[in-house]
DNA sequence: TTGAAAATAGACTGATCGTTCTATATATTC
DNA sequence: GAATATATAGAACGATCAGTCTATTTTCAA
């Protein structure tokens, strides 16, 4: 019995491996370290996940899902026209610099840890991307701005700067402002 | 005695960990593999440098020195005015992301994979950066461009975002070329 | 030629890694 | 209440990790 207001077994320990990956690195997270955070027994992880390499696959699985409604519902929330929306991707983007725990994109990272040898972490990063792009485009396509493709590339592209500029940095506002400022050049299209 | 055409052992120590962590990651690189891949003994190693962080330290110096010469030789074989200079970094940027052993950039890769619990490397991320930033509000000022330093960090916001975007892509000319067509719109200020 | 310094191969340490096993205890379902 | 599944703690696995030690050989300068 999972006694109230006590998150399933397998929820705790999504959350502990994020906390964890984000924290210390793929590499550097060791199973006891997670399962300690969890408060669950190691068979258990086991019982769930036939590998670290798996558990790794659901926590990406479970961050994307997190990602996408997070974004979704924070632009969607900007009652503005579609290039405003487009625009408060950097809200939203600011906000997260700001978290205490802002250590860059798991997935960029994971590609940068893993890298090539693990081609279903690859592949889970890569298309976590391109919903980014598609989401990007789509918005620009209804608020019918040219070249919607290209212009969700640009956006994206000032996506990944920014957060690689915070990570550096060690977190703040700033950078996520400084692509906005550069996104509305680019949507004034001047 | 160093036989000719081959580099004393320091250097292809150095060598071969910067292959290896570009590679595999920064722990996923072994000492094992790395020795074995400089053709020196383990105990060279540990001669030259007293632990692997040195070692990683060590390589990231290196490669600052490199990176620096080769974007500064780069940008400024390009003959023409400031504001080509300064667009320039973008073509030095798309050899890189087409060279085979591309896996992004290896000091906002130690930031994410070792992060805040190494300070040192922590710190040469962040000094390599600002190396970056200063060169290019130079170029900026020199070019009499306003706002110099605004500058530069959009350019190094494009240049990050870029190689991101690139490093989970798989390579290619396309972001690069891409950042370069943001930061034209940036200096012609419209 | 001699002597100090540096590089060598390889065994070895203690720690930690991911993973498995076992045996016990706790829930859930009929 | 019996049966089934799931979670538990903790020992143990072999592999690998970073780092040390030793004894031998090579290099280079005096």
């Amino acid at each position: 019995m999972t006694e109230p207001g006590r998150k399933p077994a397998r929820d705790r320990l999504l959350d502990a491996a994020m906390a964890r990956f984000n924290h210390d690195g793929y590499n550097g997270a060791g199973i006891d370290a997670i399962v300690r955070d969890a408060g669950i027994a190691r068979m258990t992880l086991y019982n769930h996940f036939p590998s670290k390499d798996a558990l790794i696959e659901a926590v990406l699985a479970r961050r994307h899902e997190t990602l996408t409604g997070f974004f979704k519902s924070g632009i969607e929330a900007s009652a503005a026209g579609p290039r405003d929306r487009l625009l408060a991707v950097f809200d939203v983007l600011g906000d997260w610099f700001e978290s205490a725990d802002f250590r860059g994109c798991l997935f960029v990272r994971a590609v940068g840890e893993l890298g090539e040898s693990h081609p279903a972490i690859f592949d889970a990063s890569r298309r976590h991307k391109e919903w980014y792009l598609g989401y990007l485009a789509d918005a620009g396509r209804a608020g019918g701005l040219a070249d919607p493709e290209g212009l969700a590339a640009d956006l994206l592209l000032l996506v990944e700067g920014a957060t690689a500029r915070a990570a550096v940095s060690g977190g703040g506002r700033a950078e996520a402002l400084r692509a906005k400022r550069i996104a509305e050049k680019l949507l004034t299209g001047c």
